[in-house]
DNA sequence: TCTTGACCCTGACGCAACGTGAGGGTGTAG
DNA sequence: CTACACCCTCACGTTGCGTCAGGGTCAAGA
């Protein structure tokens, strides 16, 4: 009515290794030992390791699993509800680095050579529009926002590039002032009303994603430095001030 | 025309200890030293930089980057194309956490008194069927799936129920077979085609993943093991087994 | 000129969750 | 009696840094 390392190890999928392991951090002790000093698993224990990977397998750690399981007042729902927000995060956050990869794999294919004026062509294609449209797709802002730029003529589209090349040219002439110096902040914030209307009123964390993809993607970085070297990271750090003020109001 | 290390840590939003431990294996050593031995890092550097954060956010380890970004006949796209596959199944496997916490947040929640005839009620609430929805709602399998379902009358619900429980019992009494063994697989096949259309013809990634949420989920594991003990253990491994073979194919 | 205080350096240990031997005992089937 | 499949306990390796420890460097102010 025991089982042996080996067996609770091919029942379970684990690796003997991690069975002892968790016997030696004292997560999941056999509550017998043979007389040859053998581990002895109970069906109790079984148990108690079908939890242990449960959580393991939600991403928890060991020690939290610990005292999750060792205390029975401890707050599960709690635990769980924090661990949804940070499954959503990563997920939000494996998102962006798909449509970053898949901007990358896009600019590798479709040749090297990038005009000054196309430097935000990338946010046009239809590969960024699915991405927001997966995403945002179900609020009213994106449908409100989305009305509004096909109203728009290529005049109207012209003079956005225009206004977008003014504001990037601002924030290289302000370089050399702190990210967070109010000048700079009114900047980013122009440039986020104007990413708003093209890019359907996206949310902060989206223009943050943005500003971080400036400094990971050479498409950006590249056109960037022409302006100016460096200035990339230093968009970057001010979107992260503009939008962490926004955030804190 | 340099940089220090704080400077650089400072503009690039890394560690000092990062940029040492980059130094140190070799990534990123910068191309000068002053006289008393300070790293002292130029634009080049910088940019070199860049690419490693860069790559070092899409997840790849630094010793692939080093890789990459040494050898220029490195194949980008392959690496960057493998890397995105990674990251879709990342975002798969978060996506049914998700619904893993959800289904257990709502069993604790709501109670945590269930019949045995409602082991699968887990399965079949809204939001269940909402993720559904969300994973599968686009494809032709869904519709169709969706359209047979509809049609069921309770009665058709009722002999679907009193299929599932003939399976798990045929499944039981086999639990002393291997979890490949071909009359195992026949019963985890009968209820592949069984949740088939209770679930909306679901891939095979999403039946394995019901098959892992047997073992994690107490509301299953309980039931199961009213059945038999360990059972849920066993068929999770059949399901493994049935979805290997299949996938072989 | 001396002293702060903010930098810089090089080791070197620690962390999570095991993988991977090394070296040696146990148990059972042929 | 001998394989061979298990079991045990150390104990070091892995990844990507965090975190001291112990000790130089440099610019500014008293």
């Amino acid at each position: 009515m025991g089982y042996t390392v080996k067996m609770v190890a091919d029942l379970a999928g684990v690796s003997v290794r991690t069975l002892h392991h968790y016997d030696a951090i004292g997560i999941l002790s056999p509550q017998e030992r043979s007389p040859a000093g053998y581990r002895v698993y109970s069906h109790a224990d079984l148990e108690r390791l079908q939890q242990v990977l449960f959580f393991r397998e939600l991403g928890f750690g060991l020690r939290e699993i610990k005292t999750i399981l060792s205390d029975p007042s401890f707050d599960r729902r709690q635990a769980l509800r924090g661990h949804r927000e940070l499954l959503c995060s990563r997920r939000e956050r494996i998102e962006r680095l798909i449509g970053a990869v898949d901007g990358t794999l896009a600019s590798l294919e479709g040749g090297s050579e990038l005009s000054e004026e196309a430097m935000f062509e990338g946010f046009d294609n239809a590969e960024y529009e699915e991405e927001a449209r997966r995403k945002w797709g179900h609020t009213a802002a994106y449908k409100e926002s989305r009305e509004r730029a096909e109203a728009y003529s290529q005049d109207d589209w012209n003079d956005i590039m225009q206004q977008q090349q003014t504001i990037l040219r601002d924030i290289a002439g302000l370089a050399d002032r702190s990210p967070d110096d109010p000048d700079v902040l009114d900047a980013v914030r122009r440039m986020h009303n104007l990413i708003n209307d093209r890019f359907y009123a996206c949310p902060l964390a989206m223009f943050r994603g943005l500003g971080d993809l400036m400094v990971e993607d050479p498409r950006f970085t590249d056109t960037f430095d022409k302006l100016r070297p460096g200035l990339a990271l230093f968009y970057r750090q001010a979107v992260h001030a503009y939008c962490d003020q926004v955030q804190g109001q």
